[in-house]
DNA sequence: ATATGAGATTAAGGCTGAATTAAGCCTGGC
DNA sequence: GCCAGGCTTAATTCAGCCTTAATCTCATAT
């Protein structure tokens, strides 16, 4: 799952950016409007959390033209002002949530997810649940029935995005870009490892390779 | 279905190669307009990717010059410029399509979908549906009624161009042509192999075989 | 009826992409 | 600063699919 985060106050962003890896989201950050509305219109980032107040360019202004190029991403304002007025020109530009500071890194996060789920079209599930299993996103964990799954890091944020994409099939060039942030490498099997160990774990059955298109979760039961 | 791609850009043309590739197109590419001009008015592509800034010659240029030779091909135009006055340039010119930078290269590739059953004259159809067959073509499989048949990919190819082209005669010659791209070879019965196959996943009289003069899909039902 | 050639069928080979394993490196905890 | 676990890389093994090619069948014409 990958972010952009648009945010000008260093320690803010610096908090934010660490909260955000933890919970197994690649974030890449800006702190310039301008640099943002390119960034953002070209990398295929599954969520853009930004902020309104910033050097550059407005956030406002940013979004819009973001939504006339048609781009879709869900994107979720953060702002110091919490009048109705902001509120109401954030959601008319074309917001999808709407968070005011200060807040807490864990509401960030939760709204985070909830926004993730709804984009996919996943209304109403408390936990994600794909396939027999049922995803533990605070514990990073994952369960079939009554017994309990252990992930480590790399496979819990695979994991992730295959039952957000249940039923799709996924390249490993589109799974490298929405898995890793920027700065990462492309050229490895670091994809068909993981994959591999998530077979292991769940059965051989869970993920479908379709050779030479991409591999396809929770399309065997 | 054969594209050509011109565009000067090798890192973008790099991934839209690969991106194209993987959704079944036999792409030529090239990053002169003058090769261009040429190679677009000689070689059959079922639709071609233009970018408007070319080294050689200006691709309004070489656009207005295919229109004026009587060449009916769909051509999408890509442009980093995004005001008005450009796009209306470009359809006056003739094209048929319009897509401005940056994109993402799925966007491409559901204009190209839907430019390519536009210029067969099927309107507002969400999915490929010919002779009881509906292709899903993000997924590369068909289903009829609630069945779902699996594809390779070279079947999947192959059945795209027959749904398209359904109740017409296609030689093997002019399959190959549109099937696979300039490099490829073309002395061998590799059609009437994949034919075989579609015949034995979809039923024998699924495809019909004019003897000395191609096959017909579509038409027994 | 038979000959001819086009198309159908089948199986083998090779290529390319994916699975697997092991080793090295990095990171985070003590 | 050391240690352990896990992420990544790299090398090898494996498998699926495309193509080729050889053989068989059938349609058509003479």
């Amino acid at each position: 799952m990958r972010l952009l985060l648009v945010e000008d106050s260093v320690p803010l962003a610096d908090e934010l950016m660490a909260s955000l890896t933890r919970q197994g989201y690649a974030v890449d950050w800006l702190a310039d409007g301008r640099d943002a509305a390119y960034q953002g219109a070209v990398e295929p980032y599954d969520l853009i959390v930004l902020d309104l107040g910033l050097p550059g360019r407005s956030g406002l202004d940013v979004l819009k033209e973001w939504r006339a190029q048609g781009l879709s991403t869900p994107v979720l304002i953060l702002t110091a002002r919490s009048g109705w007025a902001e509120r109401i020109d954030g959601l008319k530009a074309g917001a999808d949530d709407y968070l005011t500071k200060p807040f807490h890194p864990e509401e960030l996060s939760l709204r985070i997810q909830g926004l993730l789920r709804r984009a996919r079209g996943l209304v109403n599930q408390p936990t994600l649940q794909a396939a027999g299993l049922s995803l533990d996103e605070s514990r990073q964990c994952v369960s079939r029935g009554n017994e309990s799954i252990e992930l480590t890091s790399a496979e819990f944020r695979l994991l992730r995005y295959f039952m957000l994409h249940a039923g799709q099939i996924l390249s490993k060039g589109h799974l490298g870009e929405h898995l890793y942030d920027g700065e990462s490498e492309r050229d490895s099997n670091v994809i068909e490892v993981h994959v591999n160990h998530l077979r292991r774990k769940l059965g051989r059955d869970i993920i479908e390779t379709r050779r030479g298109q991409g591999y396809r979760f929770g399309t065997s039961a």
